[in-house]
Parts: structure tokens; sequence; C-alpha cells
RNA sequence: GCGCCGGUAGCUCAGUUGGAUAGAGCGUUGGCCUCCGAAGCCAAAGGUCGUGGGUUCGAUUCCCCCCCGGCGCGCCA
């Protein structure tokens, strides 16, 4: 246990059974860390009303119980009742230097995993990927690796839009042309798709046969799946070499896609319906669940079967989360969806329930996540008013890194520096997207993202080249080196070091990576203080150099495993 | 009309689940390289936490009414 708060809650949780008795055992012993001191302890305030004391005396008689061997050098009791904690330093070096020898940074695995669905990137077959895939694709990748690292079994599904309508009007468009899909890449089939869309708007007769075709795709037509797989494979590729590139853990079986569940989705409605939860309406069939009007306050349905027989992305949705229960076995399906579908994926979820399939534990959550903007405050467009390709957007991240590198530093072999700019430039990007709120819109700001000062990547990325810099002029193996803590800067990057296991658990129960941001940003302002203060390399004595050493180099593992985490590189030179 | 999400320094954003004097970066002003990477550090100035009520020892945080902005609301996904 190198998190301090846990230590100090169990032993104010003992303090506070033996000063009120046992009917006190599970109270929040509410330990924060503190402006006024290391941690403070606010559950004397809390209790008063109950105790019928005075906040002040409640925080003296735990006070009086409180064991802290080992641990509390000294507490305080301050103003209405809050209790100021400072530990002891020996506690601290121990700790640090415990995490140090683990490799672990301190993370332990969870008591009880679960095995999590994670349902996120999820582009369109036969579209290019834009940047309304990059939230979905990152946020969901972060939340992948912290969860596994924390030992959830996570299973990645990338539910692919490869069914349905659109595949309708593009197949039938290529058999007018009388185009191979083999010899198109990906890019000309973006403009087929256009082009598509656009005959499908306009010509009536094209649409209905495109419908049509929709249907003989959804009924096993041999001729339409060879065009169709011909698509699918072709976007594949697409997708994979920009997982690649954006360093997004995804595989090919991660792949679940809507045609996965296509088979499954004649039984689930036939299923609803013998439970009586889907009926006929205006000859569709309908779900419905309370609590959901539309514009005319009638109840407002999942379409489950569409009155031409077809099915929708309700069905879809329904079949994928009984798939996710009753087949994966999950405990809790994750959504990384945009906040647009916050009442569709409402709607499923409750279905779910009212069906039986979904029933605590296990939970269904909706990781809604807000718009790319432009500078203009409005959704990300390229000056022409397309939507702007994603491939373009990183490419161009890199570009901007690589001359920055070439400029800062020059003296490194052209390899060496087209790897850091990617690591700087996919680095700054992600996690632009990564550190500010997932609910709220961002305005996507290259001089920011790419910025060496605040919360960006490139920061993050500088001071652990830096430590790493140290550590190679130190010539010096310091793996079982102890660590001492005197100057202030010490303190405060060792308490900032053992907070590490707290911000992945924040992680966890927020679903918001960005606490890992600021986490890590917080780190590595404290070793910045500390390298400004306290000489690593030129310390007074050779014992005091290898604890900072050690220091360091704790720091160093702890940013780029925190990084690695979101899905970013950490060079050891750039 | 109903619903969801936002509103914190000039700008861009945090705020550890109700705690003490609301914090960063940019920008502005002023300092720090004969010294481990200055892509860095230190400091100053800058706030009616959208408005008004409520809950209580205590509210940026929880509840309610408004105001402003974004999004959603039957066979697209």
């Amino acid at each position: 246990m190198s998190d301090p708060v846990l230590l100090l809650g169990d032993r104010f949780q003992a303090a506070l059974v033996l000063a009120f008795g046992p009917e006190h055992a599970g109270v929040d012993p509410a330990i924060r860390p503190s402006n006024h001191a290391d941690f403070q302890a606010n559950l004397a305030l809390g209790l008063a009303k109950t105790l019928k004391k005075s906040p002040r005396d409640v925080a003296a008689a735990i006070l009086a119980k409180l064991d802290g061997t080992g641990v509390v050098e000294r507490t305080e009791l301050a103003g209405p009742g809050f209790i100021n904690i400072w530990l002891r330093a020996e506690f601290l070096s121990a700790e640090v230097a415990r995490v140090a020898a683990a490799g672990t940074a301190g993370v332990e695995a969870h008591p009880t995993p679960e095995r999590i669905v994670i349902d996120y990137s999820s582009p369109n077959v036969a579209k290019e990927m834009h940047v309304g895939h990059l939230r979905s694709s990152v946020i969901g990748d972060a939340l992948a690796r912290v969860l596994e690292a924390l030992g959830h079994t996570v299973l990645r599904q990338n539910h692919l839009g490869d069914w349905g309508t659109p595949f309708g009007m593009l197949i039938e468009h290529l058999l007018d042309e009388g185009a191979d899909a083999d010899a198109h890449s990906i890019r000309d089939l973006n403009a087929f798709y256009q082009a598509a869309r656009a005959k499908f708007d306009a010509s009536p007769e094209f649409a209905a046969r495109a419908r049509v075709r929709v249907v003989s795709l959804q009924s096993g037509d041999e001729a339409t799946l060879g065009f169709w797989r011909k698509l699918v494979e072709a976007s594949r590729t697409h997708f994979n070499a920009l997982y690649r590139l954006l360093g997004v853990t995804l595989k090919d079986e991660d792949i679940a896609g809507e045609s996965l569940f296509n088979p499954m989705l004649g039984e689930v409605v036939s299923e609803l319906e013998s439970m009586g939860q889907c009926v006929e309406n205006e000859g569709a069939k309908c779900v419905f669940v309370p609590g959901y009007v539309g514009r005319d306050d009638k109840p407002l349905p999942l379409i489950a079967r569409k009155q031409d027989g077809g099915y929708g992305y309700a069905a879809t949705d329904l079949a994928a989360i009984r798939y996710r229960l009753q087949t994966l076995n999950a405990t809790r399906i994750l959504y990384v969806v945009g906040a647009p579908q916050t009442q569709h994926l409402a709607m499923i979820r409750d279905a779910a329930i009212q069906a039986g399939w979904l029933a605590l534990p296990a939970r269904a959550e909706h990781v809604a996540f807000g718009s790319v903007l432009g500078e203009d405050g409005k959704v990300l467009r390229t000056r022409a008013g397309a939507t702007v390709r994603l491939i373009e957007l990183l490419e161009e991240g890199v570009e901007r890194a690589r001359s920055i590198v070439a400029e800062k530093a020059p003296e490194l072999p052209i390899e060496q520096r087209d790897a850091i700019a990617r690591a700087v430039g996919i680095g700054a990007i992600k996690y632009a997207d990564l550190s500010s709120d997932r609910v709220k819109d961002y305005v996507f700001d290259w001089s920011r993202m790419l910025a060496f000062d605040g919360n960006t990547a490139p920061y993050l990325q500088y001071a652990h080249a830096r430590i790493c810099s140290i550590l190679r002029k130190s010539n010096e193996s310091v793996e079982l080196a102890s660590i001492a803590i005197s100057e202030p800067q010490e303190r405060v990057l060792a308490l900032s070091l053992l907070a590490f296991p707290r911000a992945l658990a924040d992680v966890a129960e927020s679903l918001s990576p960005h606490r890992l941001c600021g986490y890590l940003y917080d780190l590595a302002t404290a070793f910045s203080a500390f390298y400004e203060h306290c000489p690593v390399l030129k310390a007074a004595t050779p014992e005091v150099r290898r604890s900072r050493l050690l220091l360091s180099a704790t720091t160093a593992t702890v940013i780029a495993r925190g990084l690695e985490l979101l899905g970013i590189e950490a060079p050891e030179k750039m």
C-alpha cells in the first residue's frame, strides 16, 4: 500500500472506533491532500452533529486514540475541527523506495477485477476516419489501458459501421459505374461515398434500388456480399494504418461491427415480442421505455424493426448489448460515444434492463464526449467546409513537431528526429484531447497543444527527457539506493509520486482521463521545482546524490508509465 | 414544448466528489543560465465562480426558479 491516503484512512477509522464505538466503522475518514499540511482529515466536522459534540472535541478525541506509529510525524487540530497531518520523512522515503523497487510505479491490481467491454472508435466502412473519430478512439483507448493496468479484463469492441442503408447505395453506385472495388484506394471510396450519397438524395429511382440492395445484403445474397467484403477489407487496412500511427491498441480481433449482429436481429426482436416488450406500432415493431417522450408528447419508441422489414441501429444496439452481457459476460459496458447520442443510449440501456438482460451488479455507462471545435467556435471543418480527415490532421501535427525538433535538437540523427517528431506531434494532439474534461467541447489549437509550457504533452515529455539526460550522465546504478527526504521540494515530489495509484483509481471511477493528465502535470511541475532547488549530480554528498538520482529515476518511471496509459510515447531525448 | 450538457481571471482550462485564503498555462509586468537540458524556473498583477433563492457549522460543488450557449427528441447512425 503505497498510497498514504489509504493507510491514514485505516488509522483514522481505527481511532474513530476506539473513541466513539464500532458503529462508526464505516465512516469515511475524509483524508485529503492539504495546503496546510501533507494531508488533512475532515471527518470530525461531519460527525459532530450525530455525536452531539463540538467538532473540535470530536477531533481531539480521535487524535487521542490515533496510532500514528511509523507513519505520522505530527498532527495539529486547526480551525473548526480540521486535523492537519504531517508524515514522517522516513515513511515517505521507504514508500518511494518501495515504489522504485517494485517497478510497477506503485500500482496494484484491483481486488475484484471486472470484465469490462469498451465500445470505442467505431468508424464507418467505406468512409475515411475524420476528426470526429479522434475523441472516441483516444479516450476509449486511454480508458482501456488504465482499466487493464488496474487488473480488469478489458474487451475492446470496435463497433464498425459496416452494415445498413449506406451499403445499399454504395454497392448500387459501384455496380452503376462498373467499378472494381479492388482498384480503389480508400480515398477514392471516400469520393465514391459522396457521389453515391448525392445520387441517393437526387434520384428517387436510385434510392429505391439502394433500399432493395440493402435488403438483399441483409438476406445474405452472395454477389452483394462479395462487394461488401471488398469494401470492408479495404477500409480495415486504412483503419489499421491510422491506429498504428495514432498509437491506438485496437486490433482486427477487436472488430465487432454491426454486421456481426445482423444474424441476431430477428431473434432479438422475437424474444422481445414474446416478453411483451416489443409491439406493433404504425407498421413498425417498437420497444417503448417509460420516461421518453417525443416532440409531440407521445411516447418515444426504439424502432426494433422498420415498416419496410429492415432493421436499424436501435435493433443492432439492442442485439449488441445482449451479446455483450450474455455471450461476452461483461459486468460493465462503456460506450465511448459522442454526447448527442445520450438519449438513444439511455433508451438502449433502459430497454436492456426492462428485458432483464442488464441487471446489477452489471451496468452500462455512456462515456459521453463533446465536439472538437475550430477557432470560430463551431465544429472543426476545413476552410472549404468539409470534415477534417484524421490522417491529414495527424500528419500536420507530426510535420509541425518535426520543424520544432529540427530547431531544438539539430544534433540528433534524422531518423531519431523523425521518431521524436511522431511522439511529440501525435502526443500533443492526443493529450490536448485527453486533458480537458471530456463532456465539454474543446477548441483545436495547434500552438497551444504544441507549447512546452502548461499542461501539454511536450511539457511532460520534456520533463521526462531531462531526467533521462541526468540519468545518462550519472553513469551509476541507483536501484538499491536509499532515499532521504530533507528539502521541501523533495517532500512535495515524494508525496506526488505516491499519489499515482490514487490518480489511476480516480480515472477508473470517473472515466475521465483528464484526471491522469492533471496528476502528471502536477508531478512534472513538482519535479521541475525539485530540479531547480536540489542539485542531483552535484549534490553535496554521495548519499544525497544517490537518493536524488533514485527520486529522479522514479519520477521518470511514473511519467513514462502515465503517458503510456494515455497512449503517448515518452522519448528519452527530444 | 420536453430533455441532456455546459457557463470559473482578458484568453484557454483545472478545481481530488460539501471544507480553511478558488488554482494553472497563455498574455501583461519584473527577475534567474561561468552551475545536472532555459523546450525550464521564481515572482507580481488579474475573480460578484452566469443571476436569484434554498439546504447547513460551512456551497464553485447538492436542490429549485430564471438568463445565455451547445446538442437531442419515430423508422439515418
